[in-house]
DNA sequence: TATGAATGAGTCTTCATTCAT
DNA sequence: CATGAATGAAGACTCATTCAT
């Protein structure tokens, strides 16, 4: 029932409708990362955007729907940056291994530094709700170094500790360096090579010589 | 002028004053731990406290200012916490004095509890004044680390590697720990000397063995 | 000018046009009747309708415009049902004539029992301007019934009373019932010829045996 | 604990409490009744009131729970002025006791014209909720009345008939009168005891001479 | 000093209507 | 004619702060 002519204009349709999204969603972020979520209004938004008020309610339920589609998506590229360590025979070496995970992790959130710090600054206390949800993701991300960790001591490379104040520091200094360089770097400045290398030693290291 | 009568009178009428101001205070801190800053209101906090609204404002000058008050608290007795460590011929050895500090930190911390889940949760990001002044706080104790850090390089104690970067990672540490056992910790269960000891540890020696 | 063809054109047109809006007519009925005036939306009609926002105002200049048409056909209707008693020698006798135009009035309310309880229920109090609207067609059947009444008292077949109060309660009666048994009635149930009979029935001979 | 001072203070307090609420409650009824609930808005309310807008919402707690306060009192004097008619042999004469009933639903519409026709007019159609509410007292209502005509017909008073149509048709002459001369009489014109006769009359003895 | 009623600026959200395609 | 994305005016409700008593 549909002409070819029909399919074009549908497709193009859906195609701007979702550029629409994807613009509000754009200046949302901004938004929320330079004002934090509380300080930041609807209005905020849309001015940013440079839509109406109402266009807003087309692509959002609510303000708080459109912040927890932004940092679902943060946590879900997260959560894909990390994988597990592979110990069989032929695979790479277990430094090599984590170090790329902590590139990526250091990628994906210095790729989308402004949700970062929403991530890190705003996110947490904001609601019960919210603090649940995110101590779910980093409960996730916990429990995969903490497993980590068992393997590698048994392995006899990890240092006996108490694994769950070991990945709780993993992810502390990751949290607080990369919140850190979001917020400070504007730019070109920061080497993420650097970052992830540092970050990677000092969790394998320490301090001491 | 005053006789010793009103001397008396003006003192006690001074220590009235101090204890209401310093019950409202505490009263505060366990909303803002239990709510957050944005959800809990005056309402909240005078309801706890049994006193009238007219009365809060008579010792705060407004919702703000208290939880200022309440969070330059905690960062006192943190900054109060930190000792330079001695590095002069009869002093305690190093790691003593790292250990001490970090029981204090640890001490401090888990003293204030409530606090501390404020301070770490859901003080940043209510605001862009207050980010600027707990980095401020945070600054300075992390230029306090970066100098240790330089010295114990200088003295060959230290491995070579990016201070900045070593020293958000202390902080990082840190916070993300002492959160995690304020929000869970119920009380006894937590053992504040293995917490410490672990913290320094890690930060000392790192995952590898 | 305009062929044989171009009519058919024309007529097929025209008719496609009637039987679409007709067609949004009746959903829009559907809807009010379901949901009030104010709680249904624009979105709720063109929803049931199965036409897109901009069509509906293709046909209708707004949501009030087609609300109130819906109202003015059955408050048309209704006027069309009622009959002045003729009483003139050769007529039938008054208790017939009122019998059928009370069995007129209940088959209009009841073919049509969702703009009944549109009339009846939410019509009232939307609007200063509605209700002179309606207050003016009722206005025109009390009239009638009153000059019915002025003559039925001169033929002495009607007791003396009020005949502002009569009419008010005549038309109070007629809607009470007439309500109750349109939001109730799902169907079959009522006996409309039972209705008509006892209201009439009523009115006339009041409770006293 | 508390002086004679204070309980002055206090009982003060808690009438100008009073006070307020019943003026703010005055003031909303006449808005309803003139703009009806929806086109009411609390910018009315609070502007025949003169106050704030947070002061309306110091003492309800949203614009449909004043509009229900106001209904259910109207609703429930209503109730309280309708009596069951006794028909043990002391008592008055059934004939008094209904006109005592009837004078007294009309002294009570009519002491509340404003909320009358709020009730008659802009209360039915808001809301399903609503309507369930106002549903349930109609219902009581009727229910008093099918249970006289029961007693009524078995003492051979009332005239055989469906007594279900019959309550109903009480009770729409009581709406459509009341609500008539509510809207119009702007004051003395109306003679409540005539309104009463004639209504009840109307009910008992019907049109028929 | 203590009280708590009053304030009103500010926020989110809805929805009838318009208009470019 | 048909569409549906875009609009923005309007409305309800919150809450930190003030002030008369």
């Amino acid at each position: 029932m549909s002409s070819a002519r029909d399919d074009g204009r549908v497709a193009r349709a859906a195609r701007q409708r979702h550029d629409r999204r994807e613009q509000v969603l754009v200046c949302a972020e901004r938004v929320f990362s330079r004002k934090g979520y509380h300080a930041a209004g609807v209005a905020d938004i849309i001015a940013e955007a440079g839509v109406a008020r109402g266009t807003f309610y087309l692509y959002f339920e609510s303000k708080r729907a459109i912040f927890e589609e932004l940092l679902g998506r943060l946590l879900a590229r997260l959560a894909g940056a990390v994988k597990r360590v592979d110990v069989s025979p032929g695979a790479a070496p277990p430094f090599e291994q984590l170090l790329e995970n902590v590139n990526r992790v250091v990628d994906t959130l210095y790729d989308h530094r402004e949700m970062t710090i929403v991530l890190l600054r705003t996110a947490p206390g904001i609601d019960a709700d919210f603090d649940r949800k995110l101590e779910e993701s980093y409960g996730r991300l916990r429990a995969i170094i903490e497993r980590a960790l068992d393997t590698g001591e048994a392995m006899g490379l990890v240092r006996p500790c108490d694994h769950e104040i070991a990945s709780l520091c993993v992810l502390g200094t990751v949290k607080e360096v990369m919140l850190h360089y979001s917020v400070k770097g504007t730019g070109r400045g920061v080497d993420r090579r650097h970052l992830a290398r540092e970050l990677l030693e000092y969790n394998l290291k320490g301090l001491f010589r």
